[in-house]
RNA sequence: GCGCCUGUAGCUCAGUGGAUAGAGCAUCGGCCUCCGAAGCCGAGGGUCGGAGGUUCAAAUCCUCUCAGGCGCGCCA
């Protein structure tokens, strides 16, 4: 909708031009604002006032000779000029119409658009060790990172979604240890468990299983690191696929050591003249490119650091050709992004490829209350324990009610309260009523129409509808805006309203009435906001009940 | 001490440099003989943490400052 507009203002201002009007060559990026007082039009742009001092002339002088153009177009109602030198913009109602033909021609492709342009995106996110079971804080980066995979396809990009598994170094050797010591216990020692391990009952349930399956202890028998890593990946994969979250890679760190992708990308770096020795240990003079400080690779003890793995992952990252990087990361992690675009920068890259999306603590509350938290006590609240409690769809729907980057608050019970307070079922609820208003329709043999023409549309008089229409007619480019800026959010936030402009309408007026002309024109409309709630509740991965 | 994030209504939060700053919740008062009341209508509520600066125009950009969170390992 938006882009046509746009258009007009070009046609407009190349117009003045020719006319004599307007004399600058290079005329200032257009920004079409939607007022927030209908007074003002349904666009508005403030480009005589950025034209004003390049033309050394008054806004609204200028602003009056762009109107005028713009006022002969045949889309366009009226535009006036108001203010210091806006340029307000009404355009006919059947121009919003059009959004109506267009959402019942595409369907379930509404929204789609191709202003990602093929680009290849690699969304990593979730990667957390497997070593315990996923908490409610990665089931935020989850929820985040899925939705803006989502998006991102929406919106025309080629997304790869990935998970890095940390299955090398000190954690999955802890783990291993973790469970040996539990199998050993089982069979009745008596050993001090040690502090620094994992003591959470998972580990117990590993250790039986262990027990269970070899513990005659077959030729076939794994190593406890080994069972233990892949149990639980295994469950960290249930999780997300009950938690609706797949991935296209499962990126192994340990593959990357095996196949000595580690080593070369330090003998790359050493070739490029950024490492050096000291204190007997190998160093990455990563200082040269914008961080802190300088940064071990191998430590003294011939041991290689985390960051070793992580500079020769990203390395990779790179070398398969994405044009853009999303990292989704705990806020806990934002020490590393210095590091790790220094890495990008010494390879030669362009690090603003790079993306990271920091995500916040959620604090879980019940009632207000706050849950408490913490790994150290082997009490936190997994991901699991949410996911069964509130469901799935109020889980995702919460984790994206917030930006990223702000704390949540999420109330346990709020969440999975059928309550008008819950903002989920709210959207869900329109969906839901608008299907079985349909149903309603069709029982007594009215069906929403198979052709229709702006004729029958233009039936649609009331205030309400074309606020509802426009905002239907704003999807579109809402979707591109949420895959250009990253952020999900902003699709949650968009359905709220969405919903919010629809309830009122549904309560005060009546969509199958005695007129058969205005009952097809509102059915259509009905199935139009269905069909968006559907389409958008579809990118944050969250269900559209026909029924609830 | 240094770095990053966050300060907007009682609470939780929206708000690509634009016009009189918005929503939900909470509070109070109303609406089901009629397409789904998980809904709707109405009311009250603000020094956008503070101070300077840039701009025709600042919640938004810059500087300083105050408060909260997080990070500053040859840990991952």
């Amino acid at each position: 909708m938006k882009a046509g507009v746009i258009g007009i203002l070009e046609g407009a201002l190349e117009e003045a031009k020719k006319a004599g009007l307007i004399s600058t060559v290079e005329i200032p990026a257009i920004v079409l604002d939607k007022p927030k007082k209908e007074e003002f039009g349904d666009f508005s742009t403030n480009i005589a006032m950025l034209l004003a001092p390049l033309e050394k002339k008054k806004p609204r002088d200028i602003a009056n000779a762009v109107a005028e153009k713009v006022a002969a177009y045949p889309d366009v109602e009226k535009c006036e000029v108001a203010g210091p030198g806006f340029i307000n913009i009404f355009l006919k109602r059947t121009f919003w119409l059009k959004a109506l033909l267009d959402i019942a021609g595409k369907g379930e492709r509404f929204g789609q658009s191709e202003i990602g342009a093929g680009k290849k995106v690699q969304v990593e996110f979730v990667s957390a060790n497997p070593t315990g079971p996923l908490h409610i804080g990665h089931g935020r980066g989850a929820a985040v990172g899925d939705a803006l995979s989502r998006i991102l396809r929406k919106a025309g990009f080629n997304v790869t979604r990935e998970y890095y598994i940390n299955d090398a170094g000190r954690q999955v050797f802890t783990l291993g240890e973790s469970v040996r010591i539990r199998v050993e216990e089982l069979k009745g020692k008596a050993i001090e468990f040690p502090p620094d391990h994992y003591k959470g009952e998972y580990v117990r349930d590993i250790a039986r299983e262990y027990i269970e399956k070899y513990d005659d202890g077959g030729a076939g028998a794994p190593g406890y690191q080994e069972f233990g890593t892949s149990a639980m990946l295994e469950m960290i994969k249930k999780d997300l696929e009950d938690f609706r979250v797949g991935f296209d890679v499962w990126f192994s760190e340990k593959s990357l050591d095996d196949s000595g992708k580690v080593a070369e990308t330090i003998q790359d770096l050493k070739d490029k003249g950024h490492i050096y020795e000291a204190e007997g240990a190998v160093w990455f003079r990563t200082t040269d490119f914008g961080d802190d400080k300088d940064r071990v690779l191998v430590k003294a003890d011939g041991e290689r650091t985390y960051f070793a793995s992580d500079i020769a992952y990203h390395r990779d990252k790179m070398e398969r050709g994405f044009d853009a990087l999303v990292n989704i990361w705990g806020a806990d992690h934002h020490g590393y992004e210095g590091r790790i675009r220094a890495l990008l920068r010494a390879l030669g890259h362009d690090d603003s490829a790079l993306k990271i999306i920091f995500i916040q603590l959620v604090a879980l509350l019940r009632k207000g209350v706050p849950v408490p938290m913490g790994k150290r006590e082997g009490e936190f609240v997994t991901l699991r324990q949410v996911m069964d409690e509130v469901g799935t769809d109020a889980c995702r729907f919460f984790f994206l009610m917030r930006r990223p980057d702000a704390q949540l608050d999420f109330d346990l019970e709020l969440a999975k309260s059928q309550a008008p307070e819950n903002p989920v079922y709210y959207v869900q609820y329109c969906h839901a009523r608008i299907k079985s208003i349909i149903g309603f329709a069709s029982e007594k043999g009215i069906n929403v129409p198979e052709r229709f023409d702006e004729k029958l549309l233009s039936r649609l008089e009331e205030k309400e509808e074309s606020e509802i229409i426009k905002h239907l007619g704003a999807f579109e480019e809402l979707v591109e805006r949420s895959a250009l800026a990253m952020e999900p959010h902003r699709i949650t936030f968009y359905l709220m309203e969405l919903a919010g402009l629809f309830h009122p309408y549904y309560n005060k007026t009546r969509v199958v009435t005695d007129d058969p002309e205005l009952t097809a024109a509102r059915l259509l409309l009905c199935r139009a906001v269905a069909t968006v709630v559907a389409n958008g509740l579809a990118l944050l991965g969250v269900s559209a009940p026909d029924k609830m």
